[in-house]
DNA sequence: CCTCCCTCATAAGACCAGCTTATGCCCTCA
DNA sequence: TGAGGGCATAAGCTGGTCTTATGAGGGAGG
């Protein structure tokens, strides 16, 4: 446990500024005025004025130079504006998600995805296909690839996608990406400081913090080791395994999909394996002869760039 | 321009929960009860009730299942959870960021970087500093090569990071990372339906959105080429080379450090280029005999795991 | 079997942050 | 020199979110 809360004097919420004002700052770099941005976040000017100031004074930096003739941002401000950007950016990605499970019913494009895909690339592809298609509602059903392939199946959802070993009986697919389970540990565990791979053999013999039986990535790795792989804990989410691993408890092997973010901020790192191939296809699938069309085929071609 | 803000029938703000509440929600989602996680965050069992289910209303989607001996996240809650999460860490980053803008000067670590950096790497490295070393304070100053340099050279930073072709004279240095410039499109340009790999010819041939002169991207890009990359448009900040490229005004090159979020989220892809290395090196950098000793020793192992 | 403790929900009232409207000043440009 | 765009300040309202106080449900142990 012990996850991304690392300092806390007083919560986070209390030293950032609200997305509002995030918003808000984004637009006053991108319009050069107070005014204008306030226009555009639809509040008035003098709103603007003191959000601005109150998140100067939260932060304790000048953001932007105001002079009668616009505002431009300082040094500091540039740099906290493009912090900033990946905060309002993270939330948009949340938005376009949560959105997707709640328009439920009557939307044109139903989508069942497993997991690992709703949870990491999902929403960006919902933020692309909404930036193209700015009225498409998609709703959007997670499961694994039994219930993915039941709901094409039913009707119930018009494009699915898995990540499994083997496309379900009944869909055709075409494979979107591809995916690589690494093995990781916390940076401080032995297996850090190694200078030559992992073997095969090792890595079958090291008991290892993994998901439960059944789920997408231990069944890849099953098969990779022949079936082998020694659970040290057994978790029944990918959020639960990564922060075991974080926190030191042992090596885990993930999907890199999973654990960019903890490999970029180094609570993670990667360990090389070889002999092993720890490659796995992710795949668009949809009932047999039922080619994707309208919404389904443009959120597909997406998908593949 | 048009960049982050795609969608907005009422600004994402109005359909994103704030902070305190992701952070609740995390803190249910770990301990597995509304009023455990109240405690944590700080606030009364019935606040939590209430804001949880002010989230749930705003979202439309049910979230925890309550029961008399605890609350699980439903299926959807977890999904939304593993987004909130995404956004919180970017809070975090922020947060360590601005932290470290502000703490300017009785700092035990001052830190001087190159933009690049400071945007890119560094909030990742204070947070994995914080969490190892909660007390040290750290400040920063953003600059180019010559800045960095200068504010070591007089004392007034302990450590640098830059990333330049050459280190400037009167410092030593260290290699802790490579970058690598990559071409990249909007997904509707031609470039991104290419079979073969772009070649230097080719690629020196195009007018590409870039940044100004001398800046550290356009001298590696130069000197890749021969000193002849042709502007087709020259901006003064990264994010605004690529909210143009983003939009489609044409090619650009840039850092991979700077476009890893577009091109996860497939608002740029990345064409291949070949007879050219757009390789750098990321630095660390002190005054010649200096080596870090304490915190800045501490920080710069990090920074290579 | 009853009681205690844990869970969550509801209600009523206090508080504070942020908004709007109404000004005023500064600067630039025609 | 006046018009217009830029920003700041002041006063007042509103709404969301907190707290305290209380109730109701379920499990465990005497």
């Amino acid at each position: 446990m012990r996850e991304a809360e690392g300092q806390r004097t007083e919560s986070l919420a209390h030293r950032v500024p609200d997305l509002a004002a995030l918003e808000l700052l984004l637009a006053v770099a991108r319009l050069g005025s107070l005014g204008a941005a306030a226009r555009e976040v639809g509040i008035t000017q003098p709103a603007a004025s003191s959000r601005i100031r109150s998140m100067e004074r939260q932060l304790g930096v000048a953001l932007v130079d105001r002079s009668p003739r616009g505002s431009r941002l300082t040094d500091a401000g540039a740099l906290v504006t493009d912090w900033a950007r990946r905060v309002v950016e993270a939330a948009a990605a949340f938005d376009a998600g949560a959105r997707a499970l709640r328009d439920r019913r009557d939307s044109r494009l139903r989508v069942a995805a497993s997991m690992t895909i709703a949870e990491y690339l999902l929403p960006g592809w919902l933020l692309a296909l909404h930036a193209e298609r700015p009225d498409t509602a998609v709703s959007l059903l997670a499961g694994n690839s039994a219930k993915v392939a039941e709901l094409l199946l039913t009707g119930e959802a018009d494009l699915g996608f898995v990540e499994g070993l083997t496309v379900p009986t009944g869909l055709d697919s075409t494979v979107i990406a591809r995916d690589r389970l690494i093995v990781v540990t916390a940076p401080a565990h032995p297996w850090a400081r190694r200078r030559r791979p992992l073997t095969a053999a090792e890595l079958a013999a090291t008991p290892l913090i993994l998901r439960e039986r059944g789920s997408g990535t231990r069944q890849v790795l099953d098969a990779a080791l022949g079936g082998l792989a020694r659970p040290l804990i057994e978790l029944s989410s990918t959020t639960a395994v990564k922060a075991s691993a974080v926190s030191g408890a042992g090596p885990s092997v993930l999907s890199e999909l999973a654990v960019g973010e903890e490999l970029a901020m180094r609570r993670l790192v990667s360990i090389p394996v070889e002999g092993v191939s720890l490659r796995r296809d992710l795949r668009a699938v949809w009932p047999t002869g039922h080619r994707p069309t309208g919404p389904a085929r443009e959120l597909l071609s997406l998908t593949r760039g």
